[in-house]
DNA sequence: TTTTTGCATGCTGGC
DNA sequence: CCAGCATGCAAAAAG
């Protein structure tokens, strides 16, 4: 087992032992080569600039987000400094999940009625052409963003690596010139007028996968990889001090990264991009602190695979233990800037099926979400929640978009089924007719293969419908021009946007709800609109006769916005 | 005998 | 097809 050693690192707080300072763990370092416990010290002050700097001051930085341009800002180049060095925006492997979902939902919805790849242009449809944009932006734009090669020898991890003389020695300088950066977006922030400006303060705690931070490499991560992590826990991490905390990539725990060998397997991607560079497979002691605040040194080394290598961090057992996780749990990890410090967070699986089972989920409404817990601070971070809105279809016949979704979950051959819009999966779903967030995935990623010892669901999926809806609140905006006409259901007043951008055979009404926190559905049989509960699923074909009232709640309806689907 | 370590194997998803 | 990665597994080390 590895090794434990308290070394003086000062005012680190240990659960392991009772004392609370002047100590450190120190984890995963027994190695053959001696680069371990024995050479972990107090890294010393920094050798070397931090580029972060110099990216903070050309606005990369995510810590903030201010814009309000809407998910455009997320495919898009945002250099304020025009003038700064050459940067390109690279988007290789492609959106994020969110992004990814959202988007091209969106555009199935909206821009694909013969289930094309492409999006079609559409001059009647200004929103449209905003989805275009991102769309264009995203299959035309190799978006390559490289900041040109700053000079000196920027170390971000001089106060992550414990041992500066090991980096300084066995790593050159982190190849910066070739750093390629993903720009950092702001969060999709609803534009839904002023009712909802209101709720700024909720809009924060949308749960989105940021496009990660500049990482070193020229390997994009994976979407499953990048930081969720809403701005109020960017808050919390950051605290009242002046650092800019950096999202930088989460894993999802396999039952060997949670289990009791202590070897954490990192995303290669990740490792070469965000971790200090190593060129000896027994790597150097790496520090990071947990979210309580203690801070850990483990060892982040790599193993010789198919001419490949394998990053891995040694002596995680503790840690892990320590923040209770198991497998199906979510690790991330940010940078602290300036300083560089490396921050390891957690999320609980809550709306893991394989971790309900013994962690049941204990979100009132019973939606399923996930917690993510930074510094120190563990709470329930309502993933939008206070409103609801309505999906339902127009009067008469209309095609809910459940309903509407439900047959392409259901249709193999349809031109919008799930996987055509990229779903991770393909959905086909039983019974109920389920959102994909609320149905446990037979097999949701490769975690959960063929072998049954594999434990992982995975908790982002309906995470990313989720927030596939968020997105598509946002996307799903009003032209600015547009001039609503109030409608009346029951009795609440509703902006209904009837520009309608044609896409096909269906016509987009986008209302605003105003002020309310409920959820109304249409009956199929009388058409009559009945408030129901917000946590009640509506199923795609609902009647007033129906009791839905024990269902399990229904959280794509968010945030007020009304989007009905009208067949033409 | 148990645990640790280093590598191998094979599945999976992306290209 | 191939890279990535979860996990298996055997050898080495430790108890």
């Amino acid at each position: 087992m590895s090794q434990l050693e308290l070394l003086d690192s000062g005012g680190v707080s240990c659960i392991n032992c009772t004392r609370n300072s002047g100590h450190q763990h120190v984890v995963g370092t027994k190695k053959p080569t001696g680069s371990g416990a024995s050479k972990v010290k107090n890294v010393g002050e920094q050798l070397c600039p931090s580029l972060d700097n110099q990216l903070n001051a050309r606005g990369m930085q995510v810590g903030h987000y201010t814009d309000s341009d809407g998910l455009r800002w997320w495919l898009k180049p945002h250099n304020p400094d025009t003038n700064g060095p050459s940067l390109e925006i690279k988007i290789e492997e492609g959106l994020p999940s969110t992004a990814e979902l959202g988007s091209t939902l969106i555009s199935q919805f909206l821009c694909k009625p013969n289930g094309s790849s492409r999006v079609a242009k559409s001059d009647n449809c200004p929103a449209d052409m905003e989805m275009q944009d991102i769309y264009e932006s995203v299959a035309h734009a190799n978006l390559s963003m490289t900041l040109a090669a700053p000079s000196g020898n920027s170390n971000p991890f001089n106060s992550a690596i414990a041992d500066e003389r090991e980096q300084c020695k066995t790593s050159p300088p982190l190849l910066l010139g070739s750093r390629s950066r993903h720009l950092l977006p702001k969060p999709p922030r609803s534009s839904l007028g002023s009712s909802l400006e209101t709720n700024a303060g909720m809009v924060s705690q949308i749960r989105v996968a940021r496009p990660p931070a500049e990482g070193r490499g020229r390997n994009q991560l994976l979407p499953r990889y990048w930081p969720r992590i809403t701005d109020q826990e960017l808050q919390q991490i950051s605290g009242d001090s002046n650092s800019t905390i950096v999202p930088l990539f989460e894993k999802m725990l396999s039952a060997s990264d949670a289990g009791r060998i202590g070897r954490l397997v990192l995303p290669k991607a990740c490792a070469e991009a965000y971790f200090p560079p190593i060129s000896q497979p027994e790597g150097l002691p790496l520090r990071i602190q947990d979210v309580k605040g203690k801070e850990w040194v483990f060892q982040f080394r790599f193993w010789p695979n198919n001419n490949s290598r394998m990053y891995v961090l040694e002596g995680v057992t503790p840690c892990i233990q320590s923040m209770q996780l198991q497998a199906g749990d979510t690790v991330t990890f940010s940078r602290m800037d300036p300083e560089g410090k490396l921050i390891m967070g957690f999320r609980k699986a809550t709306n893991s099926a394989a971790v309900q089972e013994s962690h049941p989920s204990n979100m009132p409404n019973g939606s399923h979400s996930s917690e993510t817990s930074y510094s120190g601070v563990y709470e329930n971070l309502p993933i939008l929640s206070g409103y609801s809105g309505l999906l339902q279809s127009q009067k008469g016949n209309s095609e809910s978009p459940l309903n509407a979704l439900s047959k392409k979950w259901n249709s193999a051959g349809g031109d919008m089924n799930w996987h055509n819009i990229e779903m991770p999966q393909k959905r086909t779903r039983e019974g109920l007719l389920l959102p994909p967030m609320l149905v446990p995935e037979k097999k949701k990623t490769r975690n959960i293969g063929s072998k049954s010892k594999r434990l992982l669901i995975d908790s982002q999926d309906a995470l990313e419908l989720k927030l596939t809806w968020e997105e598509a609140q946002d996307l799903l905006r009003p032209p600015p021009a547009a001039k609503p006409s109030i409608v009346m259901i029951e009795d609440h007043v509703f902006e209904e946007y009837e520009e309608p951008p044609v896409f096909g055979k269906r016509s987009i009404f986008v209302a605003r709800a105003t002020g309310i926190n409920e959820q109304w559905a249409q009956c199929d049989n009388c058409s009559k609109w009945r408030k129901l509960p917000v946590d009640v699923l509506v199923p795609p074909k609902w009647t007033c006769a129906d009791n839905l009232w024990d269902q399990s709640s229904f959280s794509m309806l968010l945030l007020g916005v009304h989007v009905l689907l009208q067949t033409n």
